[in-house]
DNA sequence: ATGAAAGCGCTAACAA
DNA sequence: TTGTTAGCGCTTTCAT
């Protein structure tokens, strides 16, 4: 009985539209569905799939008839159908600690347009560099049933994160992160000892004995690999004294850093920021010390900013290609949905030195 | 007969795990279902239905059971189902001109927070500021479902925009663009003839008497204001000429114009370039010609870019909060998703004097 | 206050 | 090659 009712008429939606109770979003009456493409075409709906997935056992006929329904009736398929049905969103995830960066601009950008030439979707979620808000996007990301996660994360030692990582193995790719798991990740990750070598090298030649690294937070790998090249470059160059000050990637950061640096007994010959926002920081307490850049104190700074080159006197920079890494990791994403083991690819980082490294005070 | 094999076995997953023959992504195999809730908690899947949503005809008794089955079997609801039953995918999408731009990266930023703050996802398209792209994107969305659209398009002429536009009417804000429809959509707008009133007033007080301006694309609300604002106040200034060259948001169309302007027969005194990119040609172009700010000609940029305080001299500039147009933006999609009507919301610009204005030569 | 049942629009196993 | 059918996991009438 109820079994019998369970059998689908076959009448057209129209004439019983009395029957059509569910949610008064129907407002959308219009929309034509696959049911609506297969009887005017007078086929099977899984005939009408089959046409539109491209199929390979579809006789032309079939797929004529079909594909005159769907232009008929200017049917277009329903991907939440498509999503639930099959499981996959053709959506993926970028948790980014801060979008208003242009490094991590321009790394979306990369990613967002190699991904949707691949037909998928990006979902972005700002961090803004507050390491609990990753673990929370994750899961986020995962509810809705992204295929595979971006990650720029804020803290690569967050357990909470790590935890969410972990429950449910998306597939993920770390862009320029380091993971204390077992879990294997595809990885898109900077060369910075190779940056950092050659700005070393270079301020050492101009006679520089005192280097010091602002860095950010010492929970990424761009901080890590930086202060680790750092030391590593100058135990080549004897002599050669290197401070460090990690903290956070901000402004006020590099300010206060800048500030104990110079108060100390005895100062650095020349500075290295790790990046933009504390090269504000940097600069802002300068100025205000009325140091001089390059006559008093030599400055490096990590990846380029729109309107550097600009600047009096111009930057020296250890830069990378940002666009390349949105568009590396959204690759290695695709490669591994699409069953490729994970990766790790590792893209360079040049130092390009300029007017703000000169030969130190005497 | 079909009929009765339509009705559901009562069995648990487990024990049938041979009649699971659907798609082999069934490898989640240990994700809980709503139906292993309800059966854990001896209940209709609807009661538990009721519980999660917070229906409010449920005795505590019930929420008691239901929340102990979720907790002890870790249940999350499948959002792609839920979407597609209730029609709503709680998410929205950005078509923007070009995130790599710090104004749209701010907004998009703003947007973000806000959006999620309200249980809202966001997919971000990036145009790279192709009209045609534009169309393309809201097309895509619309096919996600989205249930609303935030707008920074690249051109607001084209007709397949509108025409994607108007063909489904997902409810939309404008971000700082106008369009030619009768359709009724929210927007977030720029008082940039405010700013541009302030930066003339100053400069001709200056004694400027030939004001340029170098604008982006005339296919958009922030280059046309600004130059009807332009015209105007020097409605007020007779004597003062004003010359207009607009073209793209491009460093190269910045250069050229600046070329052109400095080469006729009468060049401006000042120039206001009209954005980031634009501002990068107009510098590049004067550092190449030799010509100083102020001493030669005064600069006025629109748009606030990270760093440009370090500037020497320091840039005279119209200025906006783009945080706060993302998140004015989110929340007009929000109330209009939320069935109130479109809205438009105008937010200040503010000219903020600075060394790169002086007096002209003589 | 709770349960039974009917789908949302699509895909894919199975049969024919 | 095509059709039949059983769901994906949830929400929501409707009846009790």
């Amino acid at each position: 009985m109820s079994g019998a009712a369970a059998r689908r008429p076959k009448v057209p939606k129209a004439s019983n539209a009395v029957l059509t109770p569910l949610n008064s979003a129907a407002t959308l009456t219009d929309r034509a569905g696959m049911r609506e493409v297969a009887e005017r075409a007078g086929v099977a709906m899984s005939s009408v799939s089959r046409v539109l997935s491209g199929h390979p056992d579809v006789s032309s006929a079939m797929r004529a008839r079909v594909m005159a329904a769907v232009e008929a009736l200017g049917y277009e398929p329903n991907m939440l159908a498509q999503m639930l049905r099959s499981g996959a969103t053709h959506t993926v995830g970028f948790v980014v600690g801060d979008i208003s960066n242009p490094l991590l601009a321009q790394i979306a950008l990369g990613a967002e347009v190699r991904l949707r030439a691949a037909g998928y979707a990006m979902l972005l979620t700002n961090s803004v560099n507050e390491a609990n808000l990753d673990a929370t996007h994750i899961r986020l990301l995962q509810q809705r049933r992204v295929d595979g996660l971006l990650l720029s994360l804020s803290d690569e030692t967050s357990d909470e994160t790590l935890d969410a990582l972990t429950r449910s193995m998306t597939p993920s790719v770390l862009v320029d992160r380091d993971l204390p798991l077992d879990e294997p990740f595809s990885a898109v990750l900077s060369d910075h000892a190779s940056g950092i070598h050659q700005a070393v090298d270079r301020l050492v030649a101009l006679g520089h004995d005192r280097i010091a690294l602002v860095a950010g937070s010492p929970h990424v790998r761009p901080t890590r690999e930086r202060i680790n090249a750092l030391e590593d470059a100058l135990e080549n160059h004897l002599g050669v004294v290197g401070q460090v000050r990690s903290g956070a990637f901000t402004e006020a950061h590099g300010k206060a850093a800048t500030r104990e640096l110079l108060a100390g007994r005895r100062p650095p010959t020349a500075i290295i920021a790790g990046g933009n926002q504390i090269l504000v920081g940097v600069l802002d307490e300068l100025g205000a010390r009325k140091v001089r850049v390059p006559a008093d104190i030599s400055l490096v700074t990590c990846d380029d900013v729109p309107l550097a080159k600009f600047f009096t006197p111009t930057l020296a920079m250890i830069n990378r290609d940002p666009y390349e890494i949105g568009l590396a990791a959204a690759g290695l994403l695709l490669d591994q949905l699409s069953g490729h083991p994970p990766e790790t690819v590792i893209l360079p980082t040049t130092f390009v030195t300029a007017a703000s490294c000169g030969r130190p005070p005497r």
